[in-house]
DNA sequence: CTGAAGATGCCCT
DNA sequence: GGGCATCTTCAGT
């Protein structure tokens, strides 16, 4: 159970989504220990991706952080939902991974709690989703992935797949670019739209 | 200060 | 498959 070091943040932003799948997040609160596997996750290739938040170097007090050093954690509002990525890219270049769906590994009862009545594959099943049961908030804007109470342990490998981002419409081509990554026949891995 | 928009999810028909 | 919840950010007055 090592916990990734910075350099592992620091390659380029598609082969760390790549590299993300199959490790351990890792969860440590009041309610006690979740462990999630990452399933599924997508690039965000910040400057020159239309979908990016950053798009042309865009940068706001929300952006601010994806301009910094990679391995931290950038959550952002989404309506009712939370979304969590990992900062990636170095300093100055603004890209992201957005986590976008984990397995549940350990702390099942406190998932449980968190998402009461939802089904099993459901509840961690989405971005929005696992960040509910994994009692992740805007608080951890900005965190680093060495710190206590959020970190990513080495995990294993695992096969993947590659395709299309899901949820952005009239971004031009950029949405059709194969920035998402997911584990191959994995049931936790969100649904296609 | 106001208002519009958004990398979603859930509930209803 | 459509509507809507409900929070934060940001650009425009």
């Amino acid at each position: 159970m090592k916990r990734l070091d910075p350099s592992f943040y620091e390659q380029p932003t598609i082969e760390l989504a790549r590299s993300l799948l199959g490790q351990y997040l890792v969860h440590n609160h009041l309610d006690g220990q979740i462990v999630g596997k990452i399933v599924e996750t997508e690039a965000y290739l910040g400057a020159v991706d239309r979908a990016a938040h950053s798009f042309g170097g865009r940068r706001t007090n929300r952006t601010e952080v994806m301009f910094g050093m990679p391995g931290h954690v950038y959550t952002y509002q989404m309506h009712t939902h939370t979304l969590l990525n990992v900062v990636s890219g170095p300093v100055g270049t603004p890209e992201a991974v957005l986590i976008r769906a984990i397995e549940p590994i350990e702390g099942q009862a406190i998932i449980e709690a968190n998402r009461p009545g939802i089904k099993r594959f459901d509840q961690t099943n989405g971005p929005g989703k696992l960040t509910k049961a994994l009692g992740i908030t805007m608080d951890l804007y900005g965190h680093s992935l060495q710190h206590e109470p959020l970190y990513i342990i080495e995990g294993e490998s695992v096969d993947f797949e590659a395709g299309p981002r899901v949820g952005i419409p009239n971004t031009g081509e950029a949405r059709d670019y194969p920035y998402r990554f997911f584990e191959r026949d994995n049931p936790y891995v969100s649904k296609f739209r």
